[in-house]
DNA sequence: CTTGACCTTCCGGTAAGTGGAACCATTAGA
DNA sequence: TCTAATGGTTCCACTTACCGGAAGGTCAAG
């Protein structure tokens, strides 16, 4: 298959499976014209990849996870632990937008939101670090 | 005074500061032997920027906000509207990472994380995108 | 006079690609 | 057969918001 190919069945633009095949993720095969010759393991990779990055996993992390996917004599408790180290990145992310959509939402309702110059907004940032949160 | 001290007053570190006078948000004076000298005005849009910038207002927003800050000809509803843009987002986000925090979370509960090679989040990953998310 | 802390500029790197230029290959149509 | 369109190729620059470090100038203290 050639990389338009490969690129409509993933999902993935050519250009990011270029990047991927830069960095090491792949390693398709060429033709005598030089245009790349994915087989169907690559686009089972590449779709591996996909999935794995639009659930959010680092490149690094793919990295691994396809090297784990492809080792036959893994423990899934590797598997876990960095699903897990994953997870609670987000779920520590989750919880700073959740405090700053109180903060903003806040200052934001506060603020009239008409032609004059007065704002709450302005003022907080203005006004230092001497606020409660 | 000295990078040091407002860096120290401001708590943005010092390549920071000098980033921001890169990228124009900032103009400080020079002393004859070519270190900068901030004024209590230079310090005040430190502390400003400090604070947008830890409530997740990008640098562009940042440096809007800045001129609207200083113009007292402003509305507050041009305020507001990056507020309330920058809210959205924030909300944005956290609806994805929570779908992809109940994801995670699913595919982790189901993986056994021992020595053996089943891996249910492996699984995930490899079978192409056909689930039900 | 030297040491150490502080300042300066500039260069390179980060994550994960995206956009574009310049160029080659393949194929269909006039 | 020429040409145009489409789709490959490489390489370089750009993105965000800085951070690290090198090479070197300045200043106060001992």
């Amino acid at each position: 298959m050639n990389i338009g190919q490969v690129a409509e069945a993933s999902g993935l633009p050519a250009k990011t499976i270029r990047y991927y095949e830069d960095i090491g993720l792949l390693n398709p095969a060429r033709r005598a014209n030089g245009y790349r010759d994915f087989g169907g393991d690559d686009l089972h990779k590449l779709t591996f990849l996909a999935r794995a990055r639009s659930l959010g996993f680092s490149i690094d992390e793919c990295r691994t996870l396809l090297s784990l996917y492809e080792n036959r004599a893994r423990s899934s408790a590797d598997v876990k632990a960095i699903a897990e180290a994953h997870l609670s990145r987000v779920e520590h992310k989750i919880s700073e937008l959740n405090s700053l959509k109180r903060t903003l939402r806040d200052l934001v309702d506060h603020c009239r939101g008409d032609e004059r110059p007065e704002c709450p907004i302005l003022d907080d940032l203005g006004r230092g670090s001497d606020r409660a949160n």
